[in-house]
DNA sequence: CGACGTGTAAC
DNA sequence: CCTTTTACACGTCG
């Protein structure tokens, strides 16, 4: 049967959430910001909706230049309010998962749909329940998405992306040649900078340049994976399932108030934003194996350290191997100061409920090596 | 092979 | 001036 995949898109999400909840807020720029707590002003931009868009304001940029983009406009600054936004999105993703055969959320704002079986595999049965989205999320959100109709989750997403606001793209086998060619290969989801730098060297540009580009070439530079990856990504092909998948790390990062090296301040912030880990731990009643720390330089350059240990849900006693480690790094990084400090959880490990690949586990136990 | 660390990418 | 969170691939080491 024809796959038939949808992606929604929620449109600039945090900022349409707080116009929902502020009626003095509507219609005016509105820019969603993420405040570091180091000076007054600084942070970065995490959505800035249309209106604010247009006078050049943009995800990912400091506050400083945003604001300085906004002068003498009446544009309205907002810190950011997560768990709000989560509330809604839970709500959101419960609706969206009663639309699909199976459902992979991506972020707080984006999920994929599998509709391949209650569509029949028919394109406009899948487009019927595209629409059906479009008109329950604004009717009980209040809020707009965009939409992609494809027949897998790279060309669902990149036709989301197509017409935004509130658009309905869908682009059938038979247009993905004409939608793909002449793009440059920074568009295709899944190419960053790096990537494209690599291939620009190589001369090639767009999509279908890629596409019939010598493969043992781009395996040189990139690896069989990897190459074989991108040649399929530049003729639409992609494989890969919607499924919902486990999350496998819990980790929260910060700023600190200044440049330091000293041990017991930065091991403080760590205290602090554990007991968030903890907390999203607790919900997911994960347990976990490895503790890391993160660490991000004056230079902005980022280096972990972690060690696994035997299963655990008690972060308190892993703190103390995070300060272990947090020495080690002082150690062998002397001189060095650092900006922001983060922890991390991983190796995770879901108690009973969840996980029911019971069978083969209930037979044979645990499967360890049998060091033959 | 598992553990560890880095790089790339997307949001 | 420069936020946050997660995933995944890959290299290296023991």
């Amino acid at each position: 049967m024809q796959r038939l995949i949808i992606h929604v898109d929620l449109d600039s999400f945090y900022a349409s959430l707080e116009e929902l909840r502020n009626t003095e807020i509507r219609g005016k720029p509105v820019v969603i910001c993420v405040f570091s707590g180091r000076s007054a002003e600084s942070g970065a931009v995490s959505t800035a909706n249309y209106k604010a868009r247009e006078l050049g304001i943009r995800a990912g940029m400091p506050i400083s230049l945003a604001k300085r983009l906004a002068r003498n406009k009446d544009v309205v600054f907002l810190p950011y309010d997560i768990e709000h936004y989560r509330t809604v999105s839970e709500r959101i993703m419960d609706l969206l998962e009663d639309e699909a055969d199976a459902l992979q959320q991506v972020s707080i704002d984006e999920a994929y749909l599998d509709v391949t079986k209650r569509s029949i595999g028919i394109w406009e049965n899948a487009e019927k329940i595209a629409e059906n989205i479009k008109n329950k999320i604004r009717q009980r959100e209040g809020l707009t998405c965009s939409i992609g109709v494809g027949s897998n989750k790279l060309i669902a997403k990149m036709a989301s992306k197509q017409k935004k606001p509130e658009g309905l793209t869908v682009v059938r086998n038979t247009e993905v040649k004409k939608f793909l060619e002449n793009l440059p290969v920074s568009e295709l989801h899944g190419i960053g900078d790096k990537t494209t730098k690599t291939l620009n060297q190589l001369g090639i540009r767009t999509v279908n340049e890629l596409a019939s580009f010598d493969l043992h070439i781009l395996e040189e530079k990139f690896g069989k994976n990897k190459a074989k990856l991108l040649q399929n990504k530049a003729q639409g092909i992609d494989d890969s399932p919607v499924k919902h998948e486990e999350i496998q790390q819990i980790s929260r990062i910060g700023t600190l108030k200044e440049d330091t090296d000293n041990l017991e301040i930065v091991f403080e912030k760590i205290k602090e934003l554990s007991i968030d880990v903890e907390k999203k731990l607790r919900k997911k009643k994960a347990l976990f194996r490895t503790i890391s720390i993160i660490t991000v330089d004056t230079t902005l350059k980022t280096q972990t350290k972690s060690r696994t240990t035997h299963q655990t849900d008690d972060l308190d006693s892993a703190l103390d191997i995070a300060r272990s480690l947090l020495e080690e790094f002082l150690e062998e990084n002397l001189g060095k100061k650092l900006r922001r400090v983060g922890v991390r959880v991983s190796n995770l490990i879901f108690k009973e409920d969840q996980q029911p690949l019971r069978d083969l586990e209930k037979y044979f136990g645990k499967t360890t090596k049998n060091s033959s």
